[in-house]
DNA sequence: CGCCTGTTTGATCAGAGTCAAAAAGTGTGG
DNA sequence: CCACACTTTTTGACTCTGATCAAACAGGCG
């Protein structure tokens, strides 16, 4: 399906925002927009033919597997974040959708054809890249010497602060797009320890559950440095 | 001190490597060279007037600091690498030289302009902008899941790979530009963990020590899979 | 030589992993 | 709408890896 900018949610904020009117609508012909369910692959490691896109609404993961197969979340993508490897000969990481989502895709070749025609597309990649760069940093200093309650906690403020529009203020109630496994993935832990970790963040009143997905902050503070 | 280009032995590497002779010559008046020590800052997290820099000889280490400021590390550079946030109002992390190491430095509003003038420069940082996002997943990867031996072999595969000019290709001798205390600390162990491991992979026929730094590769596979 | 920093080694302890099972949620078809 | 099957989450008991505390050892430098 043709993309239409006109009525994008994140015209204002992905890296296309940096184009005219003009050179927007030249780019939306490359590109294609494409649905996927939760669970669906967008890219595979290794894929022969390279793709890139942006992330207009849901959310993305970006994961490698060990030796023994067991899956690692590198990343977490949002609306208006940007997937694709433009230098690499083919991807290095699966990209698999968290929820149902809606992205702009396009196809390497025609990515490399933009970078070179609009040199402020290039400088916005660059930006969101740095930016990727930092929240890779993050997860890593993230995952440090902290406890697992600290960490399950550190995440749990992360994805409250992600469910939330404006970047520095947290979601009051939101639903985890991240099973248990999954957050148990992205900090090194057992799915066992993610649980224990959330129940134990409600009893010292940091947060309460609803359900097995519904999250509602109590008491941010809290959840920062828990024991 | 005014850079000199023509003995650069990052000149065909670096990130300014994409520019002709005169575009070089031009940039090569905007920057300085500047010699760190070990253990100099050379950059600091919320630092006023911020700066990037090209590392030539040398090794640095970008940290952060935890509430109760223990240090993390966050990301090694290596020659030829970038460091410096362009987009950023200031740097947040600091920078500091592992080793005696030698820089061309260049303010920020300088790079920004370069950028300006030069697309294929901006394209050339996103390009080592992608590589160093890819670096710190493969860091985030290497944590998880597996036991302190591995982690500790993987990391000293990844030196004595760093430490080979080729980048698929281990040196076979090297010294290890981290301390105990500072691998112990990219990986989230301790200093007697790491001491252990490297002390259990030694025992296993993996490596052989040569004083406290030195190591000697002796077989590489079975770092990968330590137990 | 003596001091200081960094490394190694040892003994003990606690936090997170593992194994196992119950409980809650989700979806399907009758 | 309910019953049933299946998945995900929670809880419990036990184990084990790596942290902690403590001390000996090695190297560099005044």
């Amino acid at each position: 399906m043709n993309l239409v900018c006109e009525t994008c949610p994140v015209r204002d904020s992905a890296a296309c925002s940096v184009l005219t009117e003009k050179e927007r609508g030249t780019l939306s012909k490359a590109g294609r927009t494409r649905e996927l369910e939760r669970g669906e692959l967008l890219f595979a490691a290794g894929d022969e033919e390279a793709a890139c896109a942006t992330l207009v609404t849901g959310a993305l993961k970006v994961t490698s597997y060990d030796a023994d197969g067991n899956e690692r979340i590198l990343a977490l993508i949002h609306p208006s974040g940007f997937v694709g490897e433009m230098f690499a000969p083919f991807p290095s990481h699966d990209v698999v959708a968290l929820t149902n989502s809606r992205l702009c895709v396009f196809a390497r070749s025609e990515v490399e054809d933009a970078i070179n025609r609009y040199p402020q597309l290039t400088r916005a990649l660059l930006r969101r890249s740095q930016e990727d760069l930092h929240a890779a940093r993050q997860l890593l200093a993230m995952g440090s010497g902290r406890s697992a309650n600290a960490q399950v906690g550190a995440l749990v403020l992360a994805l409250a602060q992600a469910a939330s529009n404006s970047p520095c203020h947290f979601a009051q109630r939101f639903d985890l797009p991240l099973t248990r496994g999954e957050m148990a993935n992205m900090l090194g832990l057992t799915i066992e320890t993610v649980s224990r970790a959330i129940t134990s963040l409600e009893k010292m009143g940091g947060l309460k559950r609803n359900g097995a997905r519904g999250i509602e902050l109590i008491d941010p503070a809290r959840l920062e440095d828990a024991d």
